[in-house]
DNA sequence: TATCATTTGTGAATAAATTCACTGAATATT
DNA sequence: AATATTCAGTGAATTTATTCACAAATGATA
């Protein structure tokens, strides 16, 4: 199968929404409900699933819970995937506690810092460790996706050691542009880019 | 003028890495290196650099400095923008102190919480409100831009009293789908949906 | 039971984005 | 000084993505 990136992200909002439905108990949604949500047309998301070969019934949409399973076991996450947070300053301990990556078929299982006094003090149920470990950790506890929240001037040495220690993915939260072996999944959530973007778009007026 | 999100996404990118080679002291940059550190092509990066008028120089690339100053002027930032951050949990409290926004031409002037008693508990040097105070303060301090990172449950909520404030752009952490307006600009920054993402994306080995 | 309204699924049409191919200019090389 | 190389700029070609249009299905309605 041969997705493209825009098709596996409304995919992947599809998913997330199906899940918030199924919480409130609704049974079926439209093609023209879940375009509205996830901010798109009801053909682009009829073509989406159309290429996943989702069911769907006339007169009442698609099954909620009937096509969130067939979604997870397509490509998400019917097995729970681990994942390690790389640097334990303020956004990586926020990180470390955010309740909604267990929920979502994702667990942190380790965290790491380069500072030892640092881990010492942190309070938190998730096994800390020192950077030293990373490689040894990732591959004991079979972490497949590697969270980067580190400064700008260390993540391209995370970046090598998580490749060196095989991880899958990673997800880097740091201000830099980093260099990822292209059999590594990776996306970049770099928050100044993403007011610039905001701003840039509100000063072209653009939609 | 009218570019695509592509386009002003791929522009941000290219703003970022001028920044950075500034700060190296580099002269000048040529498409080829723009396209590589941005993931893209050299032809894409020329077409959107033509859509702006950028100058270029044979066999020199782009002088770093002038286009920078010429992407500024042209849509980012010269001036300052003010930003507020709404939630001050353990996320929210961690973007009030990241550094990188106020190097960037983003300043954050105000932080708000509905819970009073965490409010005084915070130390940091960006005053902290209440959240009743929000649309009285984003008016007094010119906010342009506010930042979401309260739990799913109130995130509309706040989305409202920021539109009724008159902020141009929304900036949402919250891991739900939050209505806003037409008439402002809005970007998730879903952590679950990006690990998805990445997920999905090594599972469909795309790429 | 007949008609109407709604909703999927999909091939065709359209629109948008990317890539190509080539020109012209300026520097580097011999 | 002549030639080769590199790089921007851009119209045309190509590829990709989106939208349209309509058939088929099925529940609602009268």
């Amino acid at each position: 199968m041969d997705l493209s990136n825009n098709t596996i992200e409304r995919i992947c909002k599809i998913f997330g929404h199906l899940d918030a439905l199924e919480k409130k108990d609704i049974d079926f949604v439209s093609s023209k409900d879940l375009a509205k949500v996830i901010g798109t047309t009801e053909y682009t998301v009829r073509k989406d699933i159309s290429l996943l070969g989702g069911p769907g019934y006339t007169r009442k949409g698609y099954e909620v819970r009937t096509f969130k399973k067939e979604l997870g076991q397509k490509f998400l996450l019917t097995q729970k995937r681990n994942a390690c947070i790389v640097g334990l300053g303020r956004l990586g301990t926020a990180l470390l506690d955010y309740e909604n990556f267990q929920e979502d078929g994702f667990e942190i299982v380790a965290g790491f810092d380069c500072n030892v006094n640092k881990i010492e003090r942190i309070r938190t149920n998730i096994d800390v460790f020192p950077v030293s470990l990373l490689e040894e950790i990732v591959r004991a506890r079979f972490i497949e996706l590697g969270i980067i929240a580190v400064p700008a001037e260390s993540a391209q040495e995370v970046v090598d050691q998580l490749t060196k220690a095989g991880v899958k993915g990673v997800l880097n939260f740091s201000p830099v542009k980093v260099n990822v072996p292209p059999h590594i999944v990776h996306l970049d959530m770099d928050f100044t880019n993403a007011l610039r973007f905001i701003a840039a778009r509100f000063i072209m007026q653009k939609k």
